[in-house]
DNA sequence: ATGGTATTTGCAATAGACTTGCAACAATGA
DNA sequence: TCATTGTTGCAAGTCTATTGCAAATACCAT
């Protein structure tokens, strides 16, 4: 846990939305941390290593977003289309569809990715 | 509906998949077909604005793929992890999940995405 | 502390999907 | 026929992300 990575991992506990690697360089550089773009990938994918971040690729968006794993378990994601507000889902309704999908296409399933897009209270 | 243009339909008619703009590129190569992979992105813009084909954006492929629209409505896909066989879902069991999400965050949903990813019967 | 090893970092270059500018070409139609 | 419009190919560019490599840093046994 070199000085860099902990600036990183401050920096996603003050964050409350899930951010980019751009969004963790541009942040850190106005903070006055200096710190390479490719850095932050890389300390992206030690901190998923080490399971404390999970990573998040939202649909359309041409980009990975990251978030603090603290103890969230599985879940899914709402993405407001004008401000880009993006909300935990704390349920996963998917336990009875996955069966019926084994049961009809004959497949095994392992895992599936679930997202909504609308408007945010604010934007609406 | 230009000569091109219709090697590329003709092609999404014989192909089961939803093939990606590099292979429809590399199939039209094979068949002696003379396009640009530039042409085959422009034309699949004309062809989602015509309403005659549908943009598919798997969850960790990195790229785009393609399928005739035809007759199919909103629905969602399976994918195997192994040989990437791709089988259209033809129910969405969002509807009532929609509505509780409405309640819970107070967003307008108004579009979803959802994919599963498995092992195909074949590759058990 | 000191020296040696392993890890981390920055910079430059690269990969890969996709887009854009522009000029040549083809189709359309008065 | 000529002018206007739409289509194509090539080159170059964009954007996110990755890789090679050498310099800097951290770590550890002495
Ligand atoms: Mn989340
Ligand atoms: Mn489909
Ligand atoms: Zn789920
Ligand atoms: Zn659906």
């Amino acid at each position: 846990m070199t000085r860099t990575r902990q600036a990183v991992l401050a920096l996603l506990q003050r964050t409350r939305q899930p951010v980019s690697a751009n969004e963790i360089f541009d942040q850190l550089q106005q903070e006055k941390v200096a710190i390479d773009l490719v850095t932050v990938y890389r300390t992206m994918h030690v901190l998923k290593e080490l399971g404390l971040v999970l990573q998040l690729d939202l649909h359309q968006e041409g980009l990975s977003r990251y978030e603090l794993k603290e103890g969230r378990e599985h879940h899914h994601h709402i993405r407001c289309q004008i401000c880009g507000l993006i909300v935990d889902l704390l349920l996963c309704p998917l336990k009875k569809v996955t069966k019926l999908i084994e049961q009809q296409t004959q497949f095994i399933v392992d895992d599936h990715t679930l997202e909504f897009t609308g408007l945010c209270p604010q934007c609406q």
